[in-house]
DNA sequence: TTACTATCATTTTTT
DNA sequence: ATGATAGTAA
């Protein structure tokens, strides 16, 4: 691969810190991958000396790829390649002991969280599960900003934020008793632990000699602060990051963080990838003329030498039931007409609700479609359990897990039987689990409750001991099977069909567990590594990488399309209140909106149309709809309007035909 | 334990 | 309108 001047300046670059700003399609993994690159065969690094992190698994394990292929298997020994949150959690397995922190902690993801965070409500306020959440997000939003419970307390603004706060410092005292920590806690932890001991801060900056983080823009105070703590005054990294593309502010990520580095670190090179590889010049233009109407931070206008291409077609329909099958028999006859492939094709979206007209149109014409950033997998409730069991193999204080499966399947632990459990257990203040052997429980519990939670102890510890001695995988499959989870899953499904998919879960998981154990065999514990990393969804992508050769249009919201490119792109729903959204127009952010449209414009290589409906369902009621705003800020002599020529098939007709006399009826009722 | 009813939310969710 | 989920009644 050939660099231009930008990039190879970008590449050759490491005297001083670096700031890459890499528009659009610019090229940016190639620079940071052939920089590693650099820094191993000439410039006298080690390649266990780097760390490049990332925040998703999906791009650290396709940069990770490429520098093998580059510098082969042996140079690249011991690079690491990591998401924040991996990089975090391997410190905090480094030095679990100078954080007290048991070594096989659990992690907790959002659920468990929110299971937590009710327990805690219900001993002072009782709050509904908006509310739980909103909760949540503010201590979320004080972890990334490096605020520690007492700090919140301290300085609530009002009650309601006072309630927060203790609410936080309750969280952090089950956590530390769960032995658990959360995903902010992955990066918090590590980055105080690093600020406040200068013995392991040395030890850390001397391990990581450079540091390359990716998608800049999105880190939030506690991960530039990391960044900071690993790579010391000096500043021996390189970060990549396009303030255009910056649509997480609303998760703690500060596009600010751009302008600290030029505050914080004086000698800090900028380097402006303003080459385009993606799209044809008419996409890019507009693009840029769109991106044009936000403040910038740093100028720079991104150009494509090729060729100029087809006019961007602005679809307009009457409702927006027609715009999902527009789209669909659109793509249809194009694909007939040009050969082209389903995957060539792809639907973009400002929420996920939108999917679900597009998904009738598509089943109705039987066209092979993918919906992406399905996160539901984990979300399944056999998953959750299979997956608390693996947890409480690991960490038998992980109390959230001992919940979830005490009793799953049947095992006559009922709620009085825990509760009564649970109450010794916070007398004693030990975990669930310990409390099931200790003597003093048998006066609190009588013969049968009893004997039933020892046996379900016993078994756990058998299966714990089994695993230590030797191949975890049989030890879980006969768990599995001595707990009779597989017909558990029959008597409990709707159908023998649906208990058999099901069942696949299971086995799906069970199988990344082997991979895992497979990838990690001369770690210390691969068994606990392995879990620790589903916690982190880190095997998810894996998974999706043998669909994607699937021939299917893919389906997805525009956050979940950054990174990504497709030949043919069609943009749903571009009017004012849906893009800008309703609440971004309140909160007054129409700037992060327009990045929103931004990125969804130049996901597209060579042709882009956009939909816009005249009239939406809106809670169940039709509305009337305007074009956005952005439409108006595109270069109009590039833009092709095209009224919907209501050359609808029978099929159509009977549709709308069908909507028109829902409406009618909706009249004449109302 | 199952099945019904009430309630809820339709803005995004890299970990 | 709609679909999912949580809680409650039989």
């Amino acid at each position: 691969m050939r660099l231009n001047p930008q990039q190879t300046l970008a590449v050759k670059q490491t005297s001083s810190p670096l700031l890459v700003l890499a528009g659009a399609g610019s090229g940016k993994t190639a620079v940071i991958t052939q920089k590693i690159v650099h820094l191993v065969t000439n410039c006298g690094y080690q390649a266990n000396q780097i760390a490049a992190v990332t925040f998703t698994n999906k791009a650290a394990k396709e940069m990770k790829a490429r520098v093998t292929k580059l510098l082969g298997d042996g140079a690249s020994k011991g690079l690491i390649v990591s998401t924040f949150h991996n990089l975090g959690l391997n410190i905090i397995r480094r030095e679990h002991q100078a954080l007290g922190i048991r070594q096989n902690f659990t992690i907790f993801d959002d659920q468990d969280s929110l299971a937590l965070m009710r327990e805690l409500s219900k001993l002072g306020v009782d709050a509904d599960k908006s509310e739980l959440i909103a909760i949540l997000n503010r201590i979320s939003a004080w972890k990334n900003d490096l605020l520690l419970p007492e700090q919140a307390i301290a300085q609530a603004k009002d009650n309601d934020e006072l309630i927060s706060a203790k609410l936080y410092e309750a969280y952090q005292r089950s956590l530390k008793a769960y032995n658990a920590v959360d995903f902010d806690d992955l990066i918090l932890i590590p980055t105080l632990l690093l600020r406040n001991h200068d013995d392991i801060r040395i030890k850390w900056h001397n391990k990581i000699r450079y540091l390359l983080v990716d998608e800049y823009q999105d880190t939030n105070t506690s991960q530039y602060e990391l960044v900071k703590l690993l790579t010391g005054k000096l500043g021996s990294f390189t970060v990549v990051g396009d303030d255009d593309q910056s649509i997480y502010s609303w998760r703690g990520a500060q596009p600010k963080n751009l302008e600290l580095l030029q505050h914080d670190f004086p000698n800090l090179k900028v380097v402006k990838l303003e080459q385009n590889y993606r799209s044809c010049g008419r996409i890019l233009k507009s693009a840029n003329v769109l991106i044009a109407n936000n403040p910038h931070l740093f100028d720079k206008s991104l150009w494509s030498d090729k060729e100029y291409g087809e006019p961007i077609r602005i679809l307009s329909v009457k409702e927006d039931n027609h715009e999902a099958e527009r789209v669909v028999s659109e793509i249809l006859a194009r694909k007939i007409r040009s050969n082209f492939k389903f995957s060539d094709f792809a639907i973009l979206y400002r929420g996920n609700h939108q999917s679900r007209l597009v998904e009738r149109a598509l089943v109705n014409k039987q066209v092979p479609y993918k919906v992406s950033g399905n996160t539901s997998f984990f979300a399944r409730a056999e998953i959750k359990d299979v997956l608390a069991y693996l947890r409480l193999l690991v960490n038998p204080d992980d109390d959230n897990a001992f919940i979830r499966i005490s009793n799953t399947p049947r095992r006559e632990i009922g709620a009085t039987t825990l509760e009564k459990l649970g109450t010794y257990a916070n007398h004693r203040h030990i975990s669930l689990f310990e409390a099931i052997f200790e003597v003093g429980l048998e006066e609190h519990l009588s013969g049968k409750g009893l004997r039933a939670v020892r046996k379900f102890g016993e078994i756990m510890t058998r299966a714990s001991d089994n695993i230590k001695r030797g191949d975890p995988v049989a030890v879980l499959n006969e768990l599995m099977a001595y707990i009779g989870y597989h017909g558990y899953l029959f008597e409990t499904s709707s159908s023998p069909k649906a208990a058999e998919f099901r069942w696949a879960n299971v086995t799906e998981l069970l199988s990344w567990i082997e991979r895992g154990i497979e990838d990690n065999a001369n770690e210390d514990d691969p068994f606990a590594k392995t879990v620790n990393k589903i916690c982190l969804r880190e095997m998810l992508d894996r998974n999706n990488d043998d669909e994607e050769e699937n021939n299917e249009v893919q389906l997805m919201t525009l956050h979940a399309s950054k990174g990504l490119e497709f030949p043919h792109v069609y943009l749903l729903g571009m009017e004012e209140e849906l893009l800008p959204h309703k609440s971004s127009i309140e909160e007054d952010n129409v700037e992060e909106e327009r990045r929103l449209a931004y990125v969804g414009v130049t996901r597209a290589k060579e042709t882009l149309a956009i939909m816009v409906a005249k009239q939406r369902a809106r809670y169940g009621e039709m509305v009337n709809s305007v074009p956005s705003r952005f439409l108006e800020e595109m270069p109009q002599d590039d833009l092709d309007w095209e009224e919907d020529r209501l050359q609808v098939s029978d099929d159509e007709k009977r549709e709308s035909g069908k909507s028109k006399m829902e409406n009618l009826r909706k009249m004449l009722s109302s």
